[in-house]
DNA sequence: CAGACCAGGTGAACGCTGTCAACATTGGAG
DNA sequence: CTCCAATGTTGACAGCGTTCACCTGGTCTG
């Protein structure tokens, strides 16, 4: 029906769209006039609520930290049971997590780590995903599941090794079928021996990004 | 002193100015334009080399990539003598070069391993940097440095580490303080004990990109 | 040696982009 | 009821990548 003069949630309604769009091609093509005219309003209006381009794409950028977030949120609650074998599996879930959103939001995640969103963030050791890891690798410390002696700069290697593998899938240079290997190998390099993986470690790839 | 009509080597021209201006104001600051510009030529003469813009900066982009090779290459150089110690060297050694190429070069390394450039790359594994990095690794195990059991998938898992580092050293999520620390921190998932380091390790960080 | 060829340069133009200043509209507070 | 601040519009600007038709001049051929 015939949009009254003012949008009433523009700022929201430029962030789903621009969202939407930088999902499916990526941020470098996205454009604001086209944003704005996806949504029937002038190319300018978007400049009442962020002060460029730059600052709506950050907007975005966030709300793929948040989606990030949520994922690995839903892996600590499908494992929250206070036994070893839950630690570990939280740890292998929030990994698997990490290079899952990775693989299936390659653009969204893209430039939540690109040079236009990261520099804009929160500081890491505030942020969800990293202190979620951190959590995750104390607990491993508690059940005495860590190999001794190397807790010290675990949580950056830790953290830098996920990473990294998540772009190396993101830039093409793996191939997806490297993860479940990659986090063998990392298991072997951090996790003590023995207890066997119990749980599947399932995790569910529900594509839904908040917000 | 006036140009001839025909530059004669504008391909290598286009590259080596887009090369500085990639380094010191980031690849999507650069304008094929403003490159014209600065060699007194057409704009579109650029048209004569290269399919458009991305064909430019992906040869930038492998500008890039040989420049880390070079770099790893000289710390290999610099200890080459068939000694346990020296393959710890050669190890660490690589590492940080492959960081401190990443903290020099940071506009270089996004654009070498960024979406323009990254998927047209050789596959990793006939690229020189995985290389030598595995050849590092083959070395540490045939002198019994590496822990007992975690070779398989030890290659790639080492790989997403540093290259994670430094992307996160690119991002400024992590301070280019943090390098020593992630490289212990590495050194005590990977190497086996005692041995401790004898050489220096320096690395010299002479900024030089190669052609 | 004339002349054609063609790789490599030019210039103008097109459509697109981000951004801005001046103006229009309106819901809601006083 | 009035006015205002928030929000949207219009028109313009400069700069971008890219294309097309044309120009230059060294090299090879008859």
């Amino acid at each position: 029906m015939s949009r009254t003069y003012h949008h009433g949630a523009l700022a929201e309604a430029m962030v789903e769209q621009a969202l939407t769009e930088v999902r499916v091609r990526g941020a470098d093509q996205v454009s604001l006039r086209g944003i704005a005219q996806a949504l029937e309003v002038s190319p300018s209006a978007a400049y009442n609520h962020f002060p460029d381009k730059e600052g709506l794409l950050q907007a975005v950028g966030a709300c793929g930290l948040a989606a990030l977030d949520e994922r690995m949120a839903r892996v600590l609650a499908a494992h929250s049971s206070d036994t070893a074998a839950a630690a570990r599996a939280r740890f292998l879930g929030l990994g698997r997590a990490y290079l899952a959103f990775a693989v299936d939001e390659t653009h969204l995640f893209q430039l939540t780590f690109g040079p236009i969103c990261a520099p804009k963030h929160v500081p890491p050791e505030e942020a969800g995903p990293y202190r979620k890891l951190v959590a995750s690798l104390e607990d491993l410390d508690r059940w005495e599941l860590l190999k001794p002696g190397i807790r010290p700069g675990l949580d950056l290697t830790v953290w830098a090794a996920t990473h990294g593998m998540a772009t190396l899938l993101v830039e093409g240079a793996v191939p997806s079928e490297g993860v479940e290997g990659f986090l063998g190998s990392l298991s072997r390099l951090v996790l003590v021996e023995g207890a066997v993986q119990a749980d599947p470690l399932t995790f569910d790839p529900s594509g839904e990004v908040a917000r």
